[in-house]
DNA sequence: TAAAAACCTATTGACATAGTGGGTTAATCG
DNA sequence: CGATTAACCCACTATGTCAATAGGTTTTTA
């Protein structure tokens, strides 16, 4: 399952590219708009400046914009910052996790295939597809 | 994520089939050779009984079976079972659930194309495949 | 009747999720 | 300069799920 904050944050880059006018949109008319809690997509929001995507401006006139246009942009970088990662089983997310059945598990190459899959579908998927 | 019981489940079953000679595997052997917690596999198991998937037999000389051949079992319905669902949204996993952007929802074909092809993949997967 | 096995009920600690609350700082406009 | 508007920051919390563990009861066979 994708959490709310995976969903919401596509949701929020989708609403600031479909109302991109120039100018910095205020977290307060994307809440109204996508009748979210404005407090909650702070966090996202906070997040998503933190991980270069979008451009935060503070102040009278301030809000959000996007860092590049929304073709720049894949599904798969937008969930993997806010989810962590995408992978279905640790043994793929954690590079650290040590398993000693590694070598012999016969479930593995099954996970690594889904993986790819998974990876493969939401990067070749970009914010300007949903707009 | 796939959880723990998912993927136990699918090691369970596999375990089962490879160690098939027609009489019932002990859950005290599966958990010895899959190094698992035998208390734990005992709610899968128990869940997989429930699903039809494993024959259970009670007193000595008892254990489990499976209830088909491996080809006859996808890892989508294992999974399935143990997950509840796999469907990466609420939106679709519970058909009950009232949105009512739903219909302007910018996302859901997303939602729904990577949902199909999840479902598609594990569908196709079976468990004689991870023999 | 002893052993071995599944079956059943309850509980628990740790962690993540989905927020809420209350402030502080920054920028603009009149 | 001061009011307003906005992001930014820190802490907290209720709820729920996960991953088991504990301890007992029933069933079956030898």
């Amino acid at each position: 399952m994708i959490s709310t904050k995976g969903r919401y944050a596509i949701r929020v880059m989708l609403d600031i590219a479909q109302n991109d006018d120039g100018s910095y949109i205020p977290l307060k008319d994307i809440a109204e708009r996508q009748d979210l809690s404005k407090k909650y997509l702070e966090i996202i929001a906070k997040e998503l400046v933190a991980g270069g995507l979008l451009i935060g401006a503070s102040g009278k006139g301030g809000g959000y914009r996007l860092s590049r246009t929304p073709d720049k942009y894949t599904i798969l970088e937008i969930l993997e910052l806010m989810e962590g990662t995408l992978s279905p089983v640790v043994c793929l997310a954690d590079k650290k996790y040590k398993c000693n059945r590694r070598k012999k598990c016969e479930t593995l190459p099954m996970w690594q295939e889904f993986d790819n899959l998974v990876h493969d579908f939401f990067n070749r998927k970009k914010l300007s597809d949903l707009l």
